[in-house]
RNA sequence: GCGGAUAUGUUGGAAUUGGCAGACAAGACGGACUUAGAAUCCGUUGGGAAACCGUGCAGGUUCGAGCCCUGUUAUCCGCACCA
């Protein structure tokens, strides 16, 4: 088969029809499979993109053909740094590089064959789609969810712009890998951290790899403990805020230590130790992340002069600044407990500070620091109490006495969505010398991103240099004002992608409400896991919060996730261009087509797992089509007579039945390589029943329609083509019509082959009849000719029965 | 350091979740057809002469373990001074 032209055939033939545009009348039977929208970063699809798509829309087609509306929509994550970096190189502009990109790219994805409707397309570098991004914007801000404060950000010099947590890896941009360094900026923030709690609950409800749903729960990082206040020993009596999850230990804290950016922290220094201070602050703020956060760094800090009061015993204890607490974390302040942990441990040896053991191991010696539970000594009327219920009493204690209270404490910070670059969507908001931020009415959006713009980095937002956007009315005053120079976060942009697709065309609204309830949640989401702590994040905060303001109905926004595996080089190795190992698929289209190169991808790997490229298998991929064909053609060209359902017939009709069970179970678990090794399996047993003296030209075409509609999802196209050969031009799209369905009963074998084990080890099998009870069983296994001998002065003391599988004689 | 995953023939990978390890392929070898074969079809292919032995390693539970438990090693991923 002409596999070129038989695909452009049938992608006219689809395109014509419409067949794969949602119609809106359909959405009480409606599944919803997405796959994360890519970036539109290069001009052709790399195979990392072949990989995410094909096999996700060979699910999709299954779907489909099981009777379901499928809406499988695609779009792209058009904003972002790689567009405006490419244009900082050559001088191209974004917005002309990335549509550009876009057009190669939609050109290819169609030529992959998948079922997109393109009807629902959307780019969110488009003023109809970002209009709705900063009216999320608004909507955030207008239910304080979105607020404006001077903080302490991740800045990559290289990209000239604040990275959010997220993009931190090790201490490097994530993108450019350059050390990121922090600066104080006004920033706009989204309190993500409002929704800890449900964020982390919520994991329980949903089909996710049990991964990611652990990845997440780190990265929110929950954690109960009790915040206790030590009052500093001077004129106004500070409050020095701790907050720990051992406050057992209270009565042996050494030290208070603040965290170097701690606002008391210049107030609690005495003069004859400021110029210490100083320095040391000096010294943790160029300190880069890379530094700072090496477990293995030795700890360093020094004394502020001041002492505060231990509210259990009274007890005066020095107060210290040291980096190795956390501003950003907790309080941004700890108490010190030298003997039962292990940090301010290596602290007070350093610093020649007290250790006082306050705990002491139920069994056994106690070696310092110890910092398991406990037995209470030293600790007044607690002494004696353990573990759990020592805290209990410790934390009712010190609320009783006004010093403290049970606290839970959450890793998660708020989401830092400011960016200081030019393409992405403008942050809605103008800023008045009266009024102050005002946020751009709705019926103004959207605020517009200019296209001349210089945008060759300065450390300043490139949007600030241009006179035309900055300048403003103040909507409230009517003065003269100025625009926010900075644009969102690409993440905010695809945290409701999701959203928008249904209903992609709206104008006067982000989606209908009523009918995205009916469409949602999205029933399986595919994409790559390294979005786990970031988009999938975000995507779950947008849909909760919009829920609480009542523009939709549900909870979370993706009921099952699915991460395809990564493609690596041949080498073993991530591809990339510094490497010289990455693999095209262009040349394996051109010479397979994309069919063959999509069931090539869906049975050289396990799905979920990825590996490195081989193509040693595509031959032999190839080779099964052409196999499959030929005996397609032949069962097509037979006289279509009944046969007399014979020993043949009846394994035939096994074969089918079994591969309809297995197939449909195996798509659905996203277990393409063995879906298709099953349809191998069938394709053989056809060509077996070919063989065969007397056989009917009925059962031979009925296995192999079934095989070509099994086979469907896979390799649409081909199997479209052979659809029509077998008869059923008339029908319109093999797509149109119902998935196999496995009949049970062709299951049943007359006899089955059972393994015979005498103590557990295999002697011999037979054939055994069906519906025999174990009684049954068992003696016709002991009256089995190789079985009776081993028996011989022996007795049979247990018989277990597998059914369908083995019988073991336990004998003595 | 913490958390999660993975480890199976020469190779990619299976194993109905505790029941015949190695499905389906690749590669190799042999045969048929052929002037020819990189086409097609059909065999053989974990080790061992055999009893038997074989799922990273060492134990355990069980009639029975690739699968469960304990320990251990290697690789990968995530988090990492989180108080």
């Amino acid at each position: 088969m002409d596999m070129r032209s038989v695909e452009k055939k049938w992608q006219e033939k689809w395109e014509k029809a419409g067949m794969y545009r949602f119609d809106r009348k359909d959405a009480d039977k409606k599944f919803y499979v997405l796959e994360m929208f890519s970036y539109p970063s290069a001009a052709k699809l790399h195979l990392g993109h072949w990989y995410n798509y094909a096999p996700a829309d060979s699910y999709a087609r299954f779907k489909r053909m099981q009777g379901y509306a499928v809406f499988q929509p695609m779009g792209f994550d058009a904003f972002g740094l790689p567009a405006e970096n490419y244009a900082i190189k050559t001088g191209v502009h974004p917005k002309d590089s990335t549509e550009q990109n876009i057009a190669n790219m939609e050109k290819t994805l169609r030529e992959m064959g998948a079922s997109f409707d393109w009807s629902a397309e959307l780019k969110t570098c488009d003023p109809a789609y970002y209009k709705w991004t900063q009216w999320m914007f608004l909507q955030l801000y207008k239910h304080n969810l979105a607020y404006r404060k001077e903080a302490l950000v991740n800045w990559c010099p290289s990209c000239e712009t604040v990275l959010a947590n997220e993009q931190v890896v090790n201490g490097l941009c994530e993108r450019c890998k350059s050390p990121v360094s922090r600066r104080n900026m006004t920033q706009w923030f989204f309190k993500i951290t409002d929704y800890a709690e449900e964020l982390l609950s919520g994991l329980d409800t949903i089909d996710w790899p049990e991964k990611t749903k652990q990845m997440q729960r780190n990265w929110i990082g929950k954690s109960t403990g009790c915040e206790i206040i030590f009052n500093a020993d001077n004129a106004d009596k500070d409050e020095i805020r701790v907050f720990t999850t051992r406050c057992d230990t209270v009565f042996g804290v050494n030290y208070v230590v603040l965290a170097p950016e701690h606002p008391l922290l210049r107030k609690l220094t005495t003069e004859e130790n400021r110029q210490a201070v100083e320095e040391y602050i000096a010294y943790a703020a160029k300190a880069n992340d890379i530094d700072r956060l090496s477990t293995s760094r030795e700890k360093t800090g020094v004394f502020t002069g001041s002492y505060a009061v231990n509210p259990v015993n009274g007890k005066r204890i020095p107060v210290y600044t040291a980096d190795y607490v956390l501003y950003s974390y907790g309080t941004g302040a700890v108490m010190a407990v030298s003997a039962h942990d292990e940090r301010d441990f290596e602290f007070a040896k350093k610093y020649n500070l007290p250790v006082t053991q306050v705990l002491r191991a139920k069994k056994g010696e106690t070696v310092l620091p110890y910092t398991d539970n406990g037995v209470l000594v030293n600790s007044g009327k607690f002494d004696g109490l353990y573990g759990e219920e020592a805290r209990e009493a410790i934390a009712a204690y010190l609320t009783e006495i006004g010093k403290g209270s049970k606290k839970i404490n959450y890793r998660l910070r708020d989401w830092s969505v400011s960016r200081q670059r030019y393409w992405g969507a403008p942050i809605p908001v103008i800023y008045c010398p009266d009024c102050g931020a005002v946020p751009v009415p709705e019926e103004d959006l959207p605020v517009e991103l200019p296209y001349d713009v210089e945008f060759r980095p300065t450390g300043k937002s490139p949007l600030a240099s241009h006179e035309g956007f900055m300048n403003c009315k103040c909507p409230r005053c009517g003065k003269a004002a100025r625009r926010d120079p900075d644009t969102l976060d690409t993440f905010v942009c695809s945290s409701w992608y999701y959203l928008r697709y249904p209903d992609a065309h709206n104008q006067n609204a982000p989606f209908d409400g009523a009918f995205i309830d009916k469409m949602l949640p999205v029933d399986t989401y595919i994409g790559g896991a390294e979005h786990a702590c970031m988009h999938l994040l975000y995507a779950r905060f947008f849909t909760k919060a919009l829920r609480d303001m009542g523009y939709l109905h549900f909870d979370e926004p993706f009921k099952r996730l699915v991460h395809q595996g990564g493609i690596l080089g041949t080498d073993g190795s991530r591809m990339s261009k510094s490497k010289g190992n990455v693999v095209s698929p262009d040349d394996y289209v051109k010479e397979y087509g994309a069919d063959t190169f999509r069931l090539y991808l869906m049975f050289a790997f396990s799905y979920t797992e990825g590996g490195p490229w081989n193509d040693d298998g595509i031959r032999s991929i190839s080779k099964f089509m052409e196999r499959v064909e030929r005996i397609v053609e032949k069962a097509a060209t037979m006289p279509a007579s009944e046969g007399k359902n014979g020993e043949e017939e009846k394994e035939l009709e096994y074969a089918r039945n079994y591969a309809i069970k297995q197939v449909s179970r195996d798509f659905e678990a996203f277990s393409f390589n063995t879906a298709v090794a099953r349809l191998m399996e069938l394709t053989n047993a056809l060509y077996k029943y070919d063989g065969c003296k007397e056989k009917s030209g009925a059962a031979m075409k009925r296995a192999a329609e079934d095989l070509v509609k099994l086979l469907a999802p896979a390799a649409p196209a081909f199997c479209e083509e052979l659809w029509e050969r077998l008869g059923h031009a008339d029908d319109g799209s093999i797509f149109n019509t119902a998935y196999p369905v496995c009949d049970e009963k062709k299951l049943v074998r007359d006899e089955t082959e059972y393994a015979v084990q005498i103590n557990s080890r295999i002697k011999c099998r037979m054939m055994i009849a069906h519906g025999l009870s174990e009684e049954e069983i068992r003696a016709a296994v002991c009256d089995n000719e190789e079985i009776r001998p081993l028996l011989e002065g022996k007795t049979v003391k247990k018989c277990i029965v597998v059914p369908g599988r083995l019988v073991n004689l336990i004998v003595g």
